[in-house]
DNA sequence: TGTACATCAGTGAACGCGCGTTCACTGATGTAC
DNA sequence: TGTACATCAGTGAACGCGCGTTCACTGATGTAC
């Protein structure tokens, strides 16, 4: 703990060393395209430490999966305060600016959904989600298909821009693309 | 061809069987949990025969998308004739009744996005899409943020489903709350 | 403040295994005559 | 219709490699006295 560029037998924070190994690798392979051992060369430690550490790679995407949710619902919350286009902006600036994170949270056949602390935090960035939602329509029925409609926009512009399928992903600013994609949906004075 | 249940030296169609054997292996470990070897098990073949055909994952992959783009857009093409509502709920139902193949297709750093065959497929679904879109507004510049609407919205919407993040994907059906959803974002009688 | 000791995070050699790749081969198929 | 031959799809033994896992170990840290 505050323990700088000293090596010291004990790595002092090998959890983190290769949380950031592992949000590496997958930037440049994918969820999972890596292994252990690779992870352990990337964070410089021994090639058995992680699994000491994690047991094994969904031990590795557990802890992944629930730092990004935590990130997640702490965007998002922040955003809520700001009215519902501007939370599902936020899920779409987390997605691009989290893409590893975001690559492994919504895979959980990758980790363990049974985590606690993952799913406390899950559940947070699901709240924030639903209520805004609400704001959307006073009609329950149609608030939920509203909820429904603005987190699958959502997710759908994050998934297909980091994939590069919308042409647009190769020059323009995804922000302003999808602030007028809102537009449309939502309309301008609902 | 047309050679049913007769093992003989050449197999007669192992492209298709190595294809076969690859969508299975998807469908349980995802698009990169297995070897050419497992394929080749599942086959029936030799293990070297999918390298043999195929090269490498990549090359199995860029055959799994090419079909599933030809697919993709076969059932695109066939929902346009009855309007663009229709178009997206035949986006997702493809996604759900063809999970394999529609997990691949979207993650472009998988396969060979050069490949002739695929991208004809590629482009064909595209045009539906944006055609749908124009449907959906005058001015062209609304007209392609409803594109980008309806498609990320239904990319999303199939995404989130298969994903189990939807809590309607316990027990809901999916068409009768996709069509709830697009009467909200979409509007009764535009 | 100083010494002794238990703890346990992290090490590194060794293992067996499945992988992709190579390569000499086999034998079914299609074509020439 | 029958024979000879070239082609090439698919075989299977052999290879070297990186993997996860095991396990006896090392040494830094925290606690007791």
């Amino acid at each position: 703990m505050g323990r700088i560029a000293e090596r010291t037998y004990h790595h002092g924070d090998l959890r983190r060393a290769v949380i950031d190994a592992a949000l590496e690798a997958i930037r440049e392979s994918g969820p999972t395209g890596w292994s252990l051992r690779e992870l352990a060369r990337r964070a410089g430690v021994s090639h058995a430490a992680p699994a000491h550490h994690f047991g094994d790679k969904a031990g590795v995407l557990t802890a992944v999966a629930a730092e990004g949710f935590a990130l997640f619902a702490d965007a998002l919350e922040e955003a809520a305060t700001e009215g519902p286009r501007e939370t599902g902006l936020a899920y779409i600036r987390f997605a691009l600016a989290h893409r590893p994170h975001f690559e492994v949270m919504f895979r959980p056949e990758l980790y363990r959904l049974d985590d606690p602390e993952l799913s406390a935090a899950r559940e947070r960035a699901g709240a924030v989600l639903a209520a805004s939602g609400d704001a959307l329509a006073t009609d329950p029925a149609r608030a939920r298909a509203a909820t429904i409609g603005a987190w699958t926009f959502a997710h759908g512009f994050a998934e297909l821009w980091l994939s590069g399928a919308l042409p647009e992903s190769a020059d323009g600013d995804p922000e302003e693309i999808a602030r007028s994609v809102i537009e449309v949906l939502f309309g301008r004075n609902r």
